[in-house]
DNA sequence: AGTTTTCATTAAGTTTTTTAATCCTTGCTT
DNA sequence: AAGCAAGGATTAAAAAACTTAATGAAAACT
C-alpha cells in the first residue's frame, strides 16, 4: 500500500481529504506543519508527498526546497487556494508534478496521485523473488533454486532475462522490448544470441514441465506457469 | 535537447505551438494524425509526446494504449478541447501524466513539461555524456572519445565504474560503495578485479595529463579532473 | 507444394571478467 | 629509522560469459 504524505493545515479540509485518500487505499499521514512533515520524513518512508503552499509558519514552497535538496525523489504535488499562474510557475519550477487548486475534485486527484505513482515506481519494479512453479528465483543473486534445494547460478544476461519474463509471466513479453532493455539499442543481431539464452533459461526449468517459455511467431514470448 | 512529438492536426494551432515550443529549446516533431505519430515513433526517439484527442481516424487515447503496449516508457500530455471530467479520469488511467484543455496557457504547458521532463529524466540518473579533460564520455554508448576524434570502446564494467567517477569527481569514492553498486555486495574479493579495471582507466586517459585517477590508502579513490 | 522467414539448439569463436603473480607503496610498530 | 604487514599497481593467465555461426525444424506466405 502506498504512503501519502499530507500537508494541511486546514482541520476540516485535511480531514476529509485524508479519509477520502483512504478510502481509495492509500495510506496517509497528515502531518498540519511544515516542521512536522520535515520530523516524519526523517522517520518514514513516503511515496508522495501533497503539500498545501500557505502555512503560517514555513510554507509548502520552502518545505519542497527542502525536499529537493535533501530527500530527492520524493514526488509532490502542490495543492493551494491560490490560483495565481505565478505560484503555479514556481510549482512547477520546484520540481511539482501537478499544482491543483481548491475546491478541488478528489476524483481526479487521485487519479492523478495514482499516475504518478505508476510513472515513478516503473523504475524500481524488480521484485527480489519470484516463485515460478516448483522453482525460487532471485535475481539479485544470480540463483535460481530448485524445490529440492538445488541450486543453478544464473549469469547477468540470463537474470536480466528471466526478470523480464517474469515480469510479464502469462502475457506476450516483445522481443523489441527485450532487445531494447537488455541489448540497448536493439541492432537485429543480438536476436540470435536472445535465442540462445532463452534456450539455457529453458533447459533450467526443464525440472518442472508445467513451466514453459513459448514462442509467439515474429512477436515474442509467453512465460508460463 | 529534448525531443518532443506533438500530435495535433489542428494546422494553425498545431503551427503556434510547435513555433512555441521551438523557441523554448525544444526539439519538435509535428505529427498530423496517429498513423504518422506512429512512423515517427518507430523512427526515432522522443522524451516526450504530447497527444491532441480529437482526430479524424485513430484518436489520441487509442494511440496512448498502443505506446504504452509498445513504447515502454514514453511519457505522454493529453492536449484536448473536452473538458469532460470523464476524458479527464479516461487520460489520467490511461497513463497520462497530465490533461491539459484548449485553451492553454503556453507558459504553464512548458513549466509543466520541463518538470515531467525531469521527473523522468531522474530515474535514468546516469548523464548521457560528460566532458572530462580532453576526452568526452558516452556511457550509453560505452565510448570514450578522445580530442582528437580517436576512439577507445569501453567494456560495461569499465563504463560502470568510469561513470561512478564520473559522479563523484574530486571527491572521494569509496572502495565499498563502488564494490556494493557494480559488483553487488561483494565478498572482499572482486576488490582485486576493481584495481585491474582502475588500471585500465588509469590507462584510457593518460593521453591528457591533468587527468588523475589517484588511491586514497585504505579508502577509496579520487577521480581528479 | 515450394519458398522464405523465424526459431531452437549445439558448437565454435570472441570478448570480458576474474584470479594469480610480482613488485611497489603506505603507514604502523618497536 | 628499519622492519613488517596490509593495501595498491600492473601485467599475464585462466575462467566465465557472451556472441556468432551452423544446422535443422516450424511457421507463415505465395
Amino acid at each position: 500500500m502506498k504512503q501519502i504524505l499530507l500537508l494541511e493545515d486546514d482541520q476540516s479540509f485535511g480531514y476529509i481529504l485524508s479519509e477520502y485518500l483512504n478510502m481509495q487505499d492509500f495510506q496517509v499521514t497528515w502531518a498540519k506543519s511544515a516542521e512536522e512533515a520535515l520530523k516524519l520524513l526523517q522517520k518514514q518512508h513516503f511515496d508522495l508527498a501533497i503539500l498545501d503552499i500557505m502555512l503560517p509558519k514555513m510554507n509548502g514552497f520552502e518545505l519542497a526546497e527542502i525536499l529537493k535538496r535533501e530527500n530527492e525523489d520524493l514526488p509532490f504535488i502542490f495543492l493551494s487556494a491560490r490560483s495565481l499562474k505565478i505560484d503555479k510557475l514556481k510549482g512547477f519550477k520546484l520540481g511539482a508534478y501537478d499544482y491543483v487548486t481548491k475546491p478541488i475534485d478528489e476524483e481526479l486527484l487521485v487519479a492523478k496521485i495514482r499516475a504518478l505513482l505508476t510513472l515513478t515506481q516503473k523504475k524500481v519494479t524488480t521484485q527480489s523473488s519470484y516463485t515460478i512453479g516448483k522453482y525460487d528465483f532471485f535475481p539479485a543473486l544470480l540463483k535460481l533454486v530448485f524445490q529440492d534445494g538445488s541450486e543453478i547460478r544464473l549469469t547477468a544476461r540470463e537474470t536480466a532475462l528471466l526478470s523480464m519474463l517474469c515480469q510479464h509471466h502469462n502475457q506476450l513479453l516483445l522481443r523489441k522490448k527485450a532487445l531494447k532493455e537488455i541489448w540497448g539499442i536493439q541492432d537485429e543481431f543480438s536476436r540470435k544470441s536472445m535465442d540462445v539464452f532463452i534456450s539455457h533459461l529453458r533447459k533450467y526449468l526443464s525440472k518442472d514441465p508445467s513451466i514453459s517459455i513459448e514462442n509467439v511467431h515474429g512477436k515474442g514470448f509467453i512465460f508460463k506457469y
